[in-house]
DNA sequence: CTGCACGCCGATCTTGACCTCCACGGCTAT
DNA sequence: ATAGCCGTGGAGGTCAAGATCGGCGTGCAG
């Protein structure tokens, strides 16, 4: 968060900015209006009118419209990341490790301005600088939880790989449906029940483990 | 041009179709352009030519693209939908019907044309319409799901739904992967596997609520 | 006081894509 | 067979949106 950033109100289209501050207001103009839109509907003189600044300085920070919505993209896919990174490294109790992942999901998409729509509902896939950001993320949260699980149930990389992409979207598209639906059940309830369901599935699956004080939970 | 277009399937430029036949194909095209492409990149002009006809005959058809790619949405909407409510419907063994899900989604998946991508990976989403289409299948896909669930954990409806919403994601999410990445796990395996992290899952809840063993844990 | 540099703005250009207007050619009725 | 009809085809209009060029005012050095 930025210390010092006159925030909306009263921004007087005629002041003057050091080049940093303008840029990082123009990325949180940009922000809101790429969440609020989309890629295609917001358009350039939006984002300026909304910094109160003129389409030239825009440009004169910027190369161009994708060149900007890549800039956001970067931070906030470096952002989720670093989420379920730190959540994964929080404990060494599995169980603990998949609450505060999940929980990490859901803080992630509660994040203040809906960000998260940049990463999880870009509507620029097409673009393959897009696509690629959007894929590699994806795959780096899916490589971190699958280590711990090919770790501590010593399934082969792809199968671990392939449950990790199911926990990760679980994550993701339950966080994403709690937060569009008002639902009456709060957040630590949520994450509660859907920690429940993934680490009863995920704790049965030490088969090929050699001993088990996993199992302890077995029911 | 003086050449022969007898190309594929024989679509000779100058054939007269019946009506009903030739909005079929154009259906077709639009599909193949619109799976290729995504919605913005895509041209009225490269579904005109792929069809192998002009653009006015399209606007016979459509009254304008948004509408043409409403027709595919809706079209296949309803075959994820119907796909299914029939896997849940095929069976009463609950863990048989999991696995019948997961399998429906990885078929859909896997169905000819990619056309899953109009309905997962749309790059329209800021269109009302098509949103309240990408949204309303995913709600009743969860719907559906979530019956199920209540009525054999007698948990809430709330409740039942955000795990529904999640096995629906976690179907969805798993389906692309494995799709995309061209992973050695052949597709059998794969919905195993799933199907066992899933059931298990939801197996741990309450299975016959009336009776209050509940939860033996904290969480 | 005066010139200079810098950041900013109004107005404009251009591209690209959706969507229609004038000529051509095959089918049908008498 | 011939005249008419209707669907097809290519060329063009319109408009939105990304990207840019000549002025303006302010603050400072000399």
């Amino acid at each position: 968060m930025s210390a010092i950033e006159q925030t909306e109100a009263a921004r007087p289209r005629g002041t003057r900015l050091p080049r940093r501050a303008r840029r990082n207001q123009l990325l949180g103009a940009a922000q809101e209006v790429f969440v609020a839109q989309g890629y295609h509907s917001a358009a350039m003189d939006d984002i300026a009118e909304r910094a109160g600044v003129s389409k030239p300085v825009l440009y004169q920070h910027f190369p161009g419209k994708l060149e900007l919505y890549l800039a956001l993209l970067d931070q906030h896919c470096e952002s989720l990341l670093h989420a379920v990174r730190t959540a994964l490294a929080s404990t060494s109790d599995n169980k603990l490790r998949v609450a505060a992942t999940m929980d990490a999901y859901f803080a992630y998409v509660e994040d203040e301005g809906g960000a998260f729509r940049l990463v999880f509902e870009s509507d620029l896939t097409n673009e393959p600088a897009v696509r690629e950001r959007v894929d590699r993320v994806s795959l780096q949260c899916a490589e971190a939880i699958s280590e711990v699980i090919a770790e501590d149930t010593g399934l082969s990389t792809d199968e671990s790989m392939l449950l990790a992409v199911g926990l990760g979207g679980v994550s993701q598209v339950v966080a994403r449906y709690w937060l569009s639906s008002e639902s009456p059940i709060p957040r630590d309830t949520a994450v509660s029940l859907l920690t429940s369901l993934a680490w009863r599935g995920i704790a049965g699956f030490p088969l090929h483990a050699v001993e088990g004080q996993l199992s302890a939970e077995g029911h």
